[in-house]
RNA sequence: UCCUCAGUAGCUCAAUGGCAGAGCAUGCGGCUGUUAACCGCAGGGUUGUUGGUUCGAGUCCGACCUGAGGAGCCA
């Protein structure tokens, strides 16, 4: 009597008949001998069809499959070191195949395809081996993420994705009608969250969020998952803790639970261990001293140019990526000028030109994956902020309100999710890291 | 919005201004250890659209469309 089981169980049959339930991921005919390569989800193995041993009629119509074929597959697993799949080093010895559906013509072959064709194709690009892995990776380090605050006393308090003005005041939103109001989707839930710290201490919100900058770079998205932690009584100091402990402990859950899948996507897992650790925190003006040294050290003229910067100018890309490239672990860049940062974070004491921001950056180019600050906690100091940046007063009525009944230093922070695989997987585009991603110009499928 | 590049068979790409090609995929045949197998045969084309230059345009010029990468903005 055969079992069913899961691809990824494999090992623990060896010698048994097992009935697997899948689609033909690739296939092998070598005149007697056919390799069936099935996929069920879990992982993948090898199916292998021997004429003599199975007879003209099963063998024949094995032959006849086309890639993804839905297929039931039973047989015998044996352990070979020939054997490619995940887990690699089994197959099976084909006893019988019932055919759900014979495929021909599927789009996606196992050759190259261009990245305009892939993403038409999305909805069957996410049978392939490496979009498969990085979305098992994006589970993985989402449920690292929640796992993370669930257990060390976070309260997950949803936000609205319907708001009625922008939050941050200056990035471009998607408009929403709402009966005869205008309404937005929300690029962010900090301000609720600051609301809601006052009632149960730390909580956190993780949805999706949405932006409708028209950013056209390998690191945007218009939707995207970003969870955003918010901690009463927490200073500066004390957030960039939380940040390290939290971004440690998804490497290591990552590498203990994902391994084969970044092996899959050729991943040098060495990188990644040597990112757990404590990272180094230098300060906006300490980064700005290091950009012009690098600048000094540069020959290329088109570099040096891009390396032009000035105190109160934010980092561009060219400065984040040769910021990190000085760092084999992400690294902390605290006290931003204010001027470059959103109305609502502390500002410095004594230096109110610079305020409470931290941005953690990633190694290897990756940039910027965690913007933070401490909350400005002061009721009249945000109400002139809130006049500076010429944001209309009684839509943060509320917001103020938080200031006065009961104020306390605040602080919080925002990961979105996809930047975060991007990084760890280490691809090059965040588009793999959705199953269906919406950029600024694809909505489809 | 700006800069750069690209668009030719189902897919990935060739083609000095002079006959529209290859590999993969598909179909048929062969092969007992494949890993993007290999060998043989076959079918498969409105060269993104449009206007122009030319005896002749996939190729040169203009406009437009679509996509990609980057800048800015951001997570």
């Amino acid at each position: 009597m055969s079992i069913e089981i899961r691809i990824e169980n494999i090992a623990d049959y060896v010698g048994q008949q097992v009935t697997i339930k899948g689609w033909m991921y690739a296939i092998t005919r070598k005149g007697k001998l056919i390799f069936v390569r099935l996929r069920d989800g879990s992982g993948m193995t090898q199916g292998v069809a021997y004429r003599p041993e199975i007879g003209d009629e099963l063998f024949e119509e094995i032959k006849r499959l086309g890639q993804e074929s839905s297929v039931i597959m039973t047989g015998t697993v044996r352990e070979n070191g020939r054997a490619p799949g995940l887990p690699k080093g089994y197959e099976v010895g084909i006893e019988s195949v019932q055919v759900i559906q014979n495929v021909q013509n599927f789009p996606i072959t196992p050759k190259e395809h261009g990245v305009e064709f892939l993403m038409d194709n999305r909805h069957l690009w996410l049978r392939s081996s490496q979009q498969w892995a990085i979305l098992r990776v994006r589970a993985t380090i989402k449920k690292a993420m929640i796992d993370f605050f669930d257990d060390n006393g976070y309260i997950n308090i949803d936000t609205p994705i319907i708001t009625p003005s922008a939050a941050e005041g200056t990035s471009n939103l998607f408009e929403v009608g709402y009966f005869d109001e205008q309404g937005y989707l929300a690029q962010t839930g900090q301000l609720y969250s600051e609301a809601t710290i006052m009632a149960f201490g730390k909580v956190y919100c993780f949805g999706p969020t949405f932006r409708a900058e028209k950013s056209k770079t390998r690191r945007h998205l218009t939707e995207f998952w970003m969870m955003e932690p918010e901690m009463a009584y927490c200073d500066l100091d004390e957030l960039m803790q939380i940040e390290e402990n939290f971004v440690n402990y998804i490497l290591k859950t990552v590498i203990e639970k994902r391994r084969p899948e970044l092996e899959l996507l050729g991943r040098d897992i060495s990188i990644l261990e040597n990112a757990v650790g404590t990272y180094p925190r230098i300060s906006y003006d300490e980064a700005l001293a290091m950009l012009a040294d690098i600048q000094e050290k540069t020959d290329d003229p088109a570099r040096k140019k891009e390396l032009d910067i000035e105190w109160g100018d934010d980092f561009g890309s060219p400065h984040e990526t040769e910021l990190t490239k000085q760092f084999d672990k992400p690294v902390f860049v605290y006290g931003y000028p204010s001027q470059v940062k959103a109305f609502y974070m502390e500002p410095w004491p004594d230096r109110p030109e610079v305020c409470k921001s931290v941005d953690l950056l990633a190694p290897e180019g990756y940039g910027e994956i965690i913007g933070g600050s401490e909350r400005m906690s002061d009721p009249e100091a945000l109400l002139a902020a809130i006049h500076k940046h010429e944001l209309p007063e009684e839509a943060y009525k509320w917001y103020i309100d938080l200031r006065l009944f009961g104020s306390v230093p605040h602080s919080g922070f925002g990961i979105g999710l996809e930047r975060a695989v991007t990084w760890i997987c280490g691809i090059d585009h965040i588009r793999q890291t959705t199953a269906f991603p919406r950029t600024i110009n694809r909505m489809y499928p």
